[in-house]
DNA sequence: TGATGCATGTAATCCGTTACATGATTCA
DNA sequence: TGAATCATGTAACGGATTACATGCATCA
């Protein structure tokens, strides 16, 4: 999956433009699974058009550039649909975080709690993304529905077992300074 | 955290070639989180050892190349710990397989069981090896507990939100065969 | 008045993968 | 006999990020 069938799918659900479908990624179900930065987005679909999977509306704007809106083809959709009808590859999951916690021994004790809350922060963070889409649109298409189960189903297992680890510590701590 | 860092970690827990070195991210903890090939390997060694990082060992074999054992170095045990005493970029998640999902509509039924069936598989795998990471080498350091136990506990949530999504599909197409 | 949001785009750069090159041994 | 394992390395290529370029409006 590159960049370019991303904003494809991203279309499927609604016209947008570049600009939009940044926000969309960054703020909707797709932020926890997927990135994607303007320099990417904007050739992509600039390629897009050209190969007639997209069309183009430029909407004029005061004082700004005019936005160009993009809606998905009828031949666009059937290149999606033929995109994501292959056994994908594997998950990519890379983490830092689970990096510097390997090597735990080497870091300080508050700097090793102060590494664990962020991380706490960041995936309830994306908890309350996911949330929060749901609430502004509750009746979600099934796909929707799934990824959002998903998401949470695997946030909240990390969040769970990082408070757990977390308790373990503060009450090493405390026995330590007793 | 790049390439060099990693293969710094790699040799704080013990010395290794190249090829070692792969395998241990293949097969060891890091699997389900990171990944690198020998491209990025072999470089990645050179320059550490150009940079006093890493000593080199040459182990002569009959029949094969010279065997280069890596070892850490002093100078390579800090700047190990300096480079994991920072607040790590976020995690990366990138899953196709989440992107199909939230498009699954498109998808004709038997084609969706049989991508969810894979990914069932995947996850299992992931937990299959990191089980034998921990019966290999019952006493593990307390970094290789909490990445082991983090891994199992987000992996065990996908596995369970699968099946039940499953069981749910299976039931809708008994019903519909009725 | 300084950050944030809106809005588009290009170019340099990075970091890594894939493919290529080589070749013996062992296991099924 | 063909695949997998052991063993190292280089070069081409890809795909995306980061930084740069531009500029008005709004909110704190």
């Amino acid at each position: 999956m590159n960049i370019r069938t991303l904003c494809l799918g991203i279309l499927s659900f609604q016209e947008a433009s570049g600009y939009e479908i940044k926000k969309e990624i960054e703020e909707g179900l797709f932020s926890h699974f997927i990135d994607a930065s303007f320099g990417s987005i904007y050739p992509a679909l600039t390629q897009l058009n050209a190969e007639g999977l997209v069309t183009l509306r430029a909407e004029e704007q005061t004082s700004r550039p005019d936005k160009k809106v993009y809606a998905l083809t009828e031949a666009g959709r059937t290149f999606l649909a033929k995109s994501i009808a292959i056994i994908p590859s594997r998950d990519k999951y890379k983490s830092e975080f689970l990096f510097q916690m390997l090597f735990q021994d080497l870091l300080p004790q508050d700097f090793l709690r102060l590494a664990i809350e962020k991380q706490l922060t960041d995936l309830n963070g994306d908890l309350k993304c996911i949330a929060e889409c749901r609430s502004v649109q509750p009746q979600q298409p099934k796909g929707s529905e799934f990824v959002a189960g998903y998401g949470e189903a695997v946030l909240l297992a990390g969040v769970k077992y990082l408070e757990a680890r977390l308790a373990e510590l503060n009450k090493t701590a405390l026995k330590a300074a007793q």
